[in-house]
This record gives structure tokens, sequence and C-alpha cells, in this order.
DNA sequence: TTCCGACGTTGATAACGATCAAGCGGGTGC
DNA sequence: GCACCCGCTTGATCGTTATCAACGTCGGAA
């Protein structure tokens, strides 16, 4: 579970996570604290208004947030990939609820020491401040999706933002096909990201399907035919 | 337009906005390259994927937020009261159109000189960092209501989320009511930062109304007749 | 005064997406 | 083998909200 013999240096996502930035004897402190932590699918990370244990680094899977409403009713609020930041530094108790919807691989900081750490290194906090405007920007512009957007332009929005955000991890490309990736997310977690119920979700992707913008093999395996034809779709009903 | 004589020590949200945390002498260097400005509803603060001149602090109206879609829809993404903050540090391009609602009095810095400073003092920059993650925070309830909320819902969380920031301004209780307040918004804008349309805003007006759950004094004077029963509304439809 | 435009309300109708319901296919356990 | 469950798709119908349209009210200008 938890293992102090992978080393900072050689890690998948050094270079693009918050810890970035820092200076060797900084990232000695860092790797100091650090545990690392396998997670499968399901498992939940962060409880809607408890103090988490730790923050972390995604080193590899994805992770949702969620929040609830009394009844029942969900909403995905923010989707982390790897390299991205787990947590809400100085917040008494998480905001939401963190749950790994693949196997996900995570470096963990135990709370107190992680921000006596920022509170430390300038550099650290100014890099964890720009994860932090990078998240609001996201949330900004996934507000402009929820309240504006049809149906249709959810999906494909969400197709190409999976897309964008997988690239990086390892997606190749497949003969005759713009990009070929695994969709992270069950048609249930899908809805809940985009407002909309499973079976909305599913008819638009068959109607995706017949227009030939994308292929799918089996329900999770995408392959995106027609990029601009996708592009065009996921920003004005007309297109 | 802009007036040099109006010092922190006398500013009316002083402690409550991101300058609240500095020492005097950081205070001093703050207050050497602030600007006061003026504007009238419908002001241009900040153009969506422009460089803005200025950040600034609100020390009193409203702001909105907003993007919008290439045929002219458009999602409020925040709305700012006095003792907000305005801009995004360390960004070259703003990530929405800023314009003021109601009439507005800024504290503007110059942007250059305002990171410099940031950058100077770590106590400014972690001020900052909070602001931005009660940013996050505000931009993921408000994902909740987009993507999960009735219209029923929705014009009644709005009611609460504005009576709630307004208090800290001015708002005299009257006799019989919980709270009387003044809307910063029109319908119009109501309806864009809820998703809805104006028809759909106005007709959730009148059900409240029909309910007692408020009352309205022309179309912005809202008295709130009955808190928990409008707190009901705002969280689950059978309410 | 009258005209006009901006803003808000109300009504009739349409459309989009939700809901209810059935069925399919693949994996697992017996 | 079979039954069962789960995730997904598809179809039929319903309901909420959008759209289209008319009207009211207020304030400013001629």
């Amino acid at each position: 579970m938890s293992d102090k013999f992978l080393r900072c240096e050689s890690c998948a996502v050094r270079h693009r996570a918050v810890c970035g930035a820092l200076s060797p004897p900084e990232i000695e402190r860092l790797n100091a604290i650090a545990h690392h932590k396998n997670l499968q699918p399901g498992s939940v990370i962060m409880r809607d208004s408890e103090a988490p244990g730790y923050f972390a680094n995604i080193i590899s899977g994805v992770v949702k947030l969620t929040k609830s409403l009394g009844d029942g009713r969900q909403q995905i609020v923010g989707l982390q990939f790897a390299s991205d930041f787990l947590g809400r530094p100085y917040r008494t108790a998480s905001p939401y609820h963190a749950e790994a919807v693949t196997d996900v691989h995570l470096c963990t900081f135990e709370t107190a020491k992680f921000e006596r750490l920022a509170n430390d290194s300038q550099t650290f906090e100014h890099r964890l401040f720009q994860h932090t405007l990078d998240e609001l920007d996201a949330a900004q512009e996934w507000m402009l999706l929820l309240g504006r957007k049809s149906a249709e332009e959810k999906v494909a929005s969400f197709l190409l933002m999976v897309a964008r955000r997988m690239q990086f991890v390892g997606c190749q490309p497949l003969p005759g096909s713009a990009a070929t990736f695994e969709l992270p997310l069950a048609r249930s977690d899908i809805a809940d990201f985009l407002g909309l119920t499973i079976e909305t979700v599913s008819r638009q992707f068959t109607r995706l399907k017949m227009d030939s913008s994308i292929a799918l093999e089996g329900s999770r395996t995408i392959a995106v035919l027609d990029l601009p034809r996708l592009q065009a779709i996921s920003e004005r009903s007309g297109g």
C-alpha cells in the first residue's frame, strides 16, 4: 500500500505536477513525507464535509469529485487526471466527495505536514495557487456547458475534453481515425458530469455514431472519426 | 475618475478584502499603486480573452462575470460583491467578460505592479490564494445548481445567495419579514446566472409570491417572508 | 401631453430531455 | 449448461422549460 522506495526523480508526473518547480532540498523534504497508495475503482478518497486524511498527486488514473443533493441527485464538479492535485489546502472540511473511477495511483501527503511545507516554500504555494486557478477556469467553463449547452453539445464537449486530457497519459491514434481512447467513465458518471440522464447520454452517443463523428468499440472505446465536426457540434446547435 | 486621497486605513472593505492581512509597510506599498474608479451599470471592466488593464477590489456594487457561446447564449460564471477581488493574477488573458451591473466603486491596481507586490509578499499571495479557493467553492456549488436543480430550486437558491451576500453591505429587515433587500440583477441577468430564460424566472417569482415565501415591491425589492420554506424549496423539489 | 423603448408578466404551444419500461449482451456464480 | 446481474441501448410517453406572442408598466424625450 505505502511505498517509500519510489522517489521523485523518477516520478512519471514529476514536471507537470505541483511539485514540478521545487528546488532539490524542497523536493527532498516533500519526498520524505510522501506515501504511495493504490486504489481500485469506487474507492472513496475524501468524504464531503469531512476533514481529509491526506492530500495527493495523481500519478495515474482518474478521480471524480462529486456533490449531492439531499434526495440523491448528484453532480460531478471536477474530474482529475494524472498530474492533478487532490485536496484543498487550508480547508478543514472537504467541499466534495472524491472517488476513484479507474485504478488510481496516488502520491499522498499528510495534510498538516503538507501545509507546513507549503507555508515554508513560496514557490510551492505559488504552484498550488496556479493549479487552483486552472481548476477555477475549468469549473467556470463547465458552468457555461451546464447552463447553456444542449445535450448534444454537452456530450461532444465531454468527448473532446476527455480526449485532450487522456492524450498526455497514453493514447495511440488508430489508422483512419484522429484519436482513439478509452472512456474512464461509465454512462452514469458521464450523465452526472453533464447534468443529464443515462438514457440521454446513450442516445447522444448513438447520434454521434450515426453521424460518423465517432465510432464505438464496446461501450468504452471511442474513436474520433471527424474531429472538426465534433468541435462544431460542441459549440453550436446548428453545426 | 482616479482618486489618490482615499487611503486604506479608512477603507470600508479593508479587513474583508485580500489586502486585509497586510503589514503596515505592505499596505503602504499597495496604497501607492491604488487608483479609485467609479463605474456605471453596463460598464465593461474586462473583456474575454483580452489582457486586463488592472486588477481591483470591489468597494461597493456588484460585478458579473460572463462567458458566451458563439451564437449569443450567455452564462454568468461569477457574481462579485463588495470586498471581492477582480482579476486573475499571473494570467495573460481574462477567461471571462466582467461588467458592472450596478454603480460600482473599485480600488484598482495596475496588473504588473500588483503581481510584483504579490510576489514579494507571501502573506499577500496566501490571501489571494484563499480568495481563489472561495471562488472555486462557489463555482462548484453553482455547478450542482446548474446541472441538477429545477427552475424553482434555482430561483430560491439564488434569492438566498443574494440575501446572504447583501447582508454585509446594507439591508435592513422590515417589520414582519425576515429580510428585505434590493436585487442587483435584472431578470435577464438572473436567467443568465441560473441557466434559464427570463420567462421561467418571472414565473418562478410569481409562484414564490403566491406561496407567500416572498413579497415583491416593484420588480427589484424582495422581502423574504418565510425563510425556512425558501430554504426547503432551494434543496428539494417536494419541499 | 404623447410616443417610444426597456423591462417584466402572462398565456399558448412546442420541443427537449426525463421518466417509465422492455430488452440485449457479456460476465459471473452455481 | 443455466440463471442472474449489471451496464447499456432503445422505445413510448410525460412533463418541464423554451419559444413565440401579446400585453402592461414605467420613465424619458419630443
